[in-house]
DNA sequence: CGTTCGGACTCAGAAAAATATTG
DNA sequence: ACAATATTTTTCTGAGTCCGAAC
């Protein structure tokens, strides 16, 4: 707020010709959230700017001058967000680290809590400031205002007997203080972008509690591994059911199982319109003759799913026949829901639900691709085998990421220097011939000390040159192949450390060529696994 | 009973920050 | 060595899953 008063009289000036014009402080600083995101895509959002515009008009009151935000110009303000970044950035690196510093010391006394008398790390200790709502893809929502967060709308979950925490604003007070020990949430508040939800302070992923429960998460998707036979068998079965509802059940099982769908909840018409596999319509799914199926659909985050698979005879057939009478919009699944698929599933295996069969088939592929593809060399070969077996678990699991604004220049880059170093090497090889026949190098070549060169030197000089070429084009390939897959997500959540520890036992990889500082907190719980471990 | 609702937790990619590489 | 740039890691918060209670 302090900040916000300095800059109150360059927002006059940017928000109209008429200076007279008085704005609070709090609608200001909503234009200021829209100003900041003039260079971005957001602009040309309709539903963004329309949502965003009938906020801040409710906040201008409906007499106000200002009645149209086409008549507002936003630039002076972008162009003061633009310099307050880059005056951040300019600052040296020594103000920098004071800066973090003086946070860190700021932070230290949020971070941690005493759960059970053992001192465990907190991982969102902030609430979400303030801003402009950023849904995923294309979502209703977008650009509406999310309001400040304060202690009146905060839920504090303490023990009875632990002291209360200071409330950091002076004169105000937290919305309730609860002893609830069934949960492990330490504070909670509404959403303020959706009204039937919570935002919640979690313990941090490498706390015990999170540890634990991890833990039993992977026993519970290994457990699927000695079920799967009979699950298989039985919803080959039911392919053919005359039962309708048993016959849906089949196939989405089916799809479940061997292309790692999601379950598919329903949503409402305030989220973005994305499907799983119980809320597929019939237009996801096309039946391309040869037993051949085209999936096309938006997924979890709105990232597209697209995948043509060859399933069994019935599983297609059923297909057709479950499209028969349907319009485009209507339900592939329509006697199914999550609860019914679920409930279908626990009579399988205990505590079975959609989700584990990706967690299953995400561990279950890693383990089986390492002790395939694994084969003598050294670590750096060791390590492109991991990030092969974690690249096919994240094209299973549909894990991508958006290609970086800057990939071309970077892979043109590339190519560059390897067509110079290419250039380079062709020299070389003319030198060594002269050199073999006592004549001088070529001017023109890269190669320095001319004077002493002799055709093994130059020899050396060609080996080391070949060998950055072949390691650029690697790199090259690589980086294009990985483009659009993102293998963190997999990693993070869905591949049993154990399998990863056990591996680089047996490799002698060191386990940090594969898990991160935070990553090796967060699965402290499988690093003393036994090296023989298979998932 | 289903069906809806909301609570609590897991999982998601983008963006920011930190770190490594390069020229 | 050092600043610019590329890469990796961490943070952020939105978007799912699944459960159980209430209607």
């Amino acid at each position: 707020m302090t900040m916000l008063s300095k800059q109150l009289p360059m927002y006059l000036r940017c928000l109209s010709r008429d200076h007279s014009i008085n704005l609070t402080h709090y609608i200001l600083q909503v234009a200021t959230w829209f100003a900041d995101m003039w260079d971005t895509e957001y602009m040309q959002n309709e539903i963004f700017k329309n949502n965003f515009w009938n906020d801040w008009q409710k906040l201008l009151g409906k007499n106000h001058v200002i009645q149209n935000v086409k008549d507002c110009d936003f630039t002076p303000i972008y162009d003061w967000c633009q310099n307050e970044k880059d005056k951040k950035k300019q600052m040296s690196s020594a103000e920098k680290k004071a800066l973090r510093e003086e946070k860190m010391k700021q932070e230290e006394k949020y971070k941690w809590a005493i759960v059970d008398g053992v001192k465990e790390k907190v991982g969102n200790f902030r609430v979400e400031p303030p801003g402009l709502f950023r849904g995923r893809g294309k979502h209703p929502k977008t650009g509406h205002v999310k309001k400040r967060i304060g202690p009146n709308d905060v839920i504090i979950n303490i023990g009875k007997d632990a002291p209360i925490p200071e409330c950091p604003i002076p004169g105000a007070s937290w919305k309730e203080i609860r002893h609830d020990n069934t949960c492990s949430w330490l504070a909670k508040w509404r959403d303020p972008t959706k009204a039937k939800s919570s935002k919640y302070v979690f313990l941090a992923a490498s706390s015990s509690w999170n540890g634990q429960s991890d833990k039993e998460k992977y026993e519970k998707a290994r457990m699927l591994k000695s079920y799967i036979g009979n699950i298989r068998a039985a919803y080959t079965k039911g392919f053919t059911s005359i039962d309708i509802t048993k016959q849906q059940i089949a196939v989405a099982t089916y799809f479940i199982d061997k292309l790692a769908l999601r379950a598919g909840n329903e949503k409402d018409d305030e989220e973005a319109d994305t499907v799983g596999c119980c809320t597929l319509k019939v237009e996801n799914v096309m039946a391309e003759g040869h037993n051949k199926l085209k999936f096309d659909f938006l997924g979890k985050d709105s990232i597209k799913y697209e995948n043509t698979v060859e399933v069994e005879l019935p599983v297609y057939n059923a297909i057709l026949k479950f499209q028969k009478d349907k319009c485009p919009g209507d339900a592939l699944f329509d006697k199914l829901d999550t609860s019914i698929l679920n409930a279908h599933l626990k009579e399988l295996m205990p505590n079975l639900t959609a989700k584990v069969f990706r967690t299953f088939n995400a561990s279950f592929t890693l383990d089986d691709k390492l002790n395939k593809e694994t084969k003598d060399g050294d670590v750096a070969e060791k390590v492109v085998v991991y990030q092969h077996a974690n690249k096919q678990v994240a094209i299973i699991c549909n894990h991508q990421r958006s290609v970086s604004k800057s990939h071309s220049s970077q892979i043109s880059k590339l190519s560059g220097k390897i067509d110079e170093l290419q250039a380079v090497l062709k020299e070389l090889k003319i030198d060594l011939d002269r050199a073999r026949k006592g004549k001088p190098p070529l001017k023109c070549s890269g190669v320095k000390n001319q004077s002493n060169l002799n055709p093994e030197a130059i020899e050396k000089k060609i080996a080391q040159t070949s060998a950055k070429i072949e390691k650029m084009q690697r790199d090259m390939h690589t980086k294009e192949d990985l483009k659009t897959v993102a293998l963190g997500t997999s990693k993070i959540n869905y591949l049993d450390p154990r399998i990863s520890v056990a591996w680089c036992k047996r490799n002698e990889v060191p386990i940090e060529k594969i898990f991160s500082k935070t990553l090796l907190e967060k699965f402290a719980w499988a690093m003393d696994v036994d090296p023989d471990f298979r998932f």
